[in-house]
DNA sequence: TATTGTTATACTCTATAACTATA
DNA sequence: TATAGTTATAGAGTATAACAATA
C-alpha cells in the first residue's frame, strides 16, 4: 500500500538532510569503530586535551560549541575511565587544567587512526574541489 | 594562557563540521520555536503522517532512517500527547495505521510554518546555485 | 559582578535484545 | 522464516537552574 513512500515535501528541507547525513556518519563511526569505546565527540575532547595540555572546560566548551554542563558530563565520563586527569590551574583558581593520562594518550593514538580512516571513508566520495566547496558552504552556517 | 584555542588539526575533519552545523541548526530551532513543544524530528513524523494517512511505523523508520525501537519511542510520545492516533491496518494485521488527530493537525499547521521560517533562516545565506551544490554534495553521503 | 566549575534534574535520540503476533 | 510492533534497558548528548568558589 505504501511501497513508495518518500519524504515528499520534506525532501526540500535542507535541515532534514543535514540531520540525516549527521546520523549516517555517526552510525558508521559507531558500527565500524565501536570497539574503541569512544564516540566521535569523546575523541574530539581527548584530541584537544592532547594538543593543548592544561586546557580548561571553558575552552573545550567554546571550541566544541557546547554548554558548560554538557562539557562537564563529557569530561566527567572520560575522567571516570582514567583517560583524563585534572590539576588546579596555577594562574586561576577557578580553572582546572586537564591532561591525558597514559591510557588516554594510548587510546587517543588509536582513536586518531580510526578518525582518519573514517574520514577517508567519508571524503573519498568527493573530489578535492567538491570537498573545498562543501567546507565553504558548511562554514556559512556557523552562527 | 589559552586565549586563542582553536580546533587545530581537528579543523580538517569534515565529520566534525557536519556535527557542528547540525548542532547549530538544532539549537536555533529549539531556541526560536521551542514554544511549539516539538523537535524537528517530531515535526517530521507528524508531517509524514499528515501527508500519508495510514502510514505504519516501518515506513516512518525507513523514510526517516531510524531503528524500529527509536521510531516506537517517537511515535509513542506523540500518541501520549494525543497528536497521533492509531488503527489496525485493514490489509495486514501486523501493521498499525497512523493518523493525525485534530490537535495533531492543528499543531502540524503551526509547525510547518515554523519549519519554513527556520528553513528560510538557514538557506537565506546561500545563493540558489550554492543551495543546489550543497544538496548535491550532501546527497553523496547517504549510504 | 562576572567567570568557572559543580550538581540535580530532565528530555530527546539512539540502539540492542528478547518477546508476541501475524504473514 | 520473515516482518511489525512492543517492552525493558542503556547510553550519549543536550540543556536549565541553582549553587560555591574565585576573579
Amino acid at each position: 500500500m505504501f511501497d513508495a513512500i518518500d519524504l515528499g515535501e520534506l525532501d526540500a528541507i535542507l535541515g532534514l538532510h543535514i540531520r540525516r547525513v549527521h546520523g549516517t556518519i555517526q552510525r558508521h563511526f559507531g558500527d565500524r569503530y565501536g570497539d574503541l569505546g569512544l564516540t566521535q565527540k569523546q575523541v574530539s575532547v581527548l584530541w584537544l586535551v592532547g594538543s593543548h595540555p592544561g586546557i580548561a572546560q571553558t575552552d573545550l566548551a567554546r571550541v566544541l560549541d557546547m554548554d558548560r554542563a554538557t562539557t562537564m558530563t563529557l569530561v566527567h565520563a572520560l575522567e571516570k575511565r582514567a583517560l583524563l586527569s585534572r590539576a588546579p590551574s596555577a594562574s586561576d583558581g577557578r580553572r582546572i587544567a586537564f591532561q591525558l593520562t597514559e591510557d588516554g594518550q594510548a587510546l587517543l593514538t588509536r582513536a586518531k587512526s580510526a578518525v582518519r580512516e573514517h574520514e577517508e571513508w567519508l571524503t573519498s566520495r568527493f573530489s578535492a574541489h567538491e570537498l573545498k566547496q562543501l567546507r565553504t558552504l558548511l562554514g556559512k552556517i556557523y552562527r
